[in-house]
RNA sequence: GGUGCUAUCGUCUAGUGGCCUAGGACAACGGCCUCUCACGCCGUAAACCCCGGUUCGAGUCCGGGUAGCACUACCA
């Protein structure tokens, strides 16, 4: 096959992109970086009613905080030259209008050959009416068995089905689906699917009430007139994947019909059915890339990147859910998941949300940042607890003693904030079990013996231990004192971190006195002293 | 209800007839390290949905059950 590539994502805008359509976009990008070919984003907005302000802008933000490049279309970009369009929801392409809202008159004319080859019909039936025949049948279908008995050009006389058109009655059009026949659809997930047309339905091609044509029929045109290769979707498109067939064979152009593979679903991560953004507020975790403020409603949804996401590791998350290669390897780069992806190692089962594995990714992708970079993305915390002008090469030390027990930028201020403020409390728990009734007494010798300390002693290091790392100077001070005098390590070393740290926790302490100087290790021991009752 | 899809540890998954006494990762639990809490390292527990069939041999192929999911709109 020497044609190229071409897929596209397509979604509505009708909200927040949600992400379990974020991995769709990614499964598309992923083979058309494979095999060299193109990816399209479509914005398949044929339902007015649903339409959300702002959704559109906010998919592709997503798509550009996700590194997930659009080749042609809305909002096309990449990441060597940036955006392809001049605003952020512009169009980039020769296949054009990418907004199906703005292609009316293209469905027009397909709607009208599919009415003159005689598979599609006028249909007047109003919804109160339909409403009527679904109440009144069980299991109502309006398919080749019920439309003799429905008002459409199939049944009405020609000139009275001429006269409501003239008359500008409302009507939609149909597609005529044949009676009792296999459709085999060709799935690369899946394989063979077969569905006996018995159980589709005349589809509602076109609605004259907005003059737009519905999913089915913008979605082919588009997709013919697109050039699309291959049609990467959700499983829940699957049921009228045959219906598509029958409408590329109206059309006549089964031979350029794509290939389909459709995708397992995201499932809730308990419980039953598929993952909704209900779960993430009922659970506590994004099920958006982005923060959403949805103006038609006035919700605001949560989203990866404000909670603390680094791109990369939604990215590495996302592609491992419902993905996966041969061997144990986890961890995946872009390029390593560009280079391995494959259709056929997508698994045809649903995927259950794991959120816990999702912080997991997220802790591997902060550990490989340096110092400085992670000090920066933790910058915001900082300044939102006061500290905005904290000295960014001190940050980055800081950040180093504590980053490997963070999930996120923001866990770093409660790991970390007694570098930057001398602790208000002294945490009960670490009180009562490492506050010894001559703890006071140490401590006040312990303040004698490290005054003695000259201060360009005070962060210097020691000597090079057995295994290579080196120690502190001020180790070789305090041990050798502990030990002449039988006081016990942890008890004078636990005592005087709970006066720097407020509890029992945090680095090395001599990491912490080498931070925050002479005078203020002994301040915040002086302040512990008067402060803490044995 | 109908139709379709799916089925390996709690979760994501490896497994394509003998290499499976079923591997890895997350989570859980235990240990080591250690002045503390973490990290890290080491280890433990944990699964082939059920019933038949094919085969010398089945997690792997076939059939039937069961269960889960999706679809069943003038939504996408």
């Amino acid at each position: 096959m020497s044609q190229t590539v071409r897929v596209r994502f397509a979604p509505s805008p009708t909200g927040a992109l949600h992400i379990g359509g974020v991995r769709t976009a990614l499964y598309n990008y992923l083979f058309a970086r494979q095999h060299g070919g193109k990816m399209l984003l479509r914005i398949e907005d044929t339902d007015s009613n649903r339409f959300v302000p702002g959704a559109e802008e906010y998919i592709i933000e997503s798509l550009q905080w996700l590194g997930i490049e659009i080749d042609e279309g809305i909002g096309a970009w990449n990441k060597t030259s940036g955006r392809l369009t001049k605003e952020l929801c512009g169009q980039y392409g020769e296949n054009g209008p990418y907004r199906q809202s703005e292609r009316r008159e293209i469905y027009h004319r397909y709607i009208k050959q599919l009415l003159d080859s005689g598979n599609a019909y006028y249909a007047f039936d109003t919804p109160q009416e339909l409403e009527q025949a679904r109440q009144q049948t069980p299991n109502f279908q309006y398919d080749a068995r019920t439309r003799t008995t429905m008002q459409n050009s199939l049944t009405l006389p020609a000139e009275e089905v001429q006269a409501r058109l003239e008359r500008g009655e409302q009507y939609v059009v149909r597609f005529k689906v044949g009676p009792n026949e296999d459709i085999h659809v060709h799935d690369l997930i899946r394989g063979e699917v077969i569905i006996n047309s018995n159980i589709l339905d005349d589809k509602v091609l076109y609605k004259s009430a907005d003059d737009l044509p519905t999913y089915h029929l913008a979605n082919i045109v588009d997709d013919h007139l697109m050039a699309i290769t291959h049609v990467i979707r959700g499983e829940e498109w699957l049921p009228s994947a045959p219906l598509h067939v029958l409408l590329y064979r109206a059309f006549g152009w089964q031979d350029t019909q794509p290939a389909f593979a459709h995708l397992p679903l995201l499932l809730k991560p308990d419980g039953n059915g598929k993952l909704s953004k209900r779960d993430g507020d009922r659970l506590g975790f994004p099920v958006f890339p982005l923060e959403f403020h949805n103006e038609k409603d006035g919700t605001v949804s949560s989203g990866y990147r404000e909670s603390g996401y680094l791109p990369e590791a939604v990215i590495n998350f996302l592609a491992l859910l419902g993905w996966h290669n041969t061997g144990d390897q986890e961890i995946y780069s872009i390029a390593e998941l560009i280079e391995q992806f494959s259709l056929d190692r997508v698994s045809k089962a649903g995927a259950r949300f794991d959120y816990e594995k999702g912080k997991w990714f997220n802790h591997q992708y902060l550990q490989r940042l340096s110092n400085q970079q992670l000090a920066t993305l933790f910058m915001p915390t900082l300044a939102a607890h006061n500290h905005a002008s904290e000295d960014i090469d001190k940050v980055a030390q800081v950040v180093g003693l504590v980053k490997d027990r963070i999930n996120f930028p923001q866990e770093l201020w409660e790991q970390a904030s007694f570098f930057f403020e001398a602790p208000a409390t002294y945490d009960e728990k670490s009180l009562k079990k490492r506050w010894k009734e001559d703890s006071p007494k140490h401590l006040s010798e312990l303040i004698e013996l490290l005054q003695s300390v000259p201060c360009e002693r005070w962060t210097e290091r020691g000597e090079t231990k057995e295994d290579g790392t080196q120690g502190w100077y001020l180790d070789e001070v305090v041990m050798p004192w502990i030990n002449s005098h039988d006081y016990g390590v942890g008890n004078v070393m636990n005592a005087f971190r709970i006066c720097l740290v407020g509890a029992a926790r945090g680095p090395h302490i001599w990491a912490i006195t080498d931070i925050l100087g002479k005078e203020e290790t002994l301040n915040r021991v002086r302040k512990a002293l008067t402060e803490i009752k044995s």
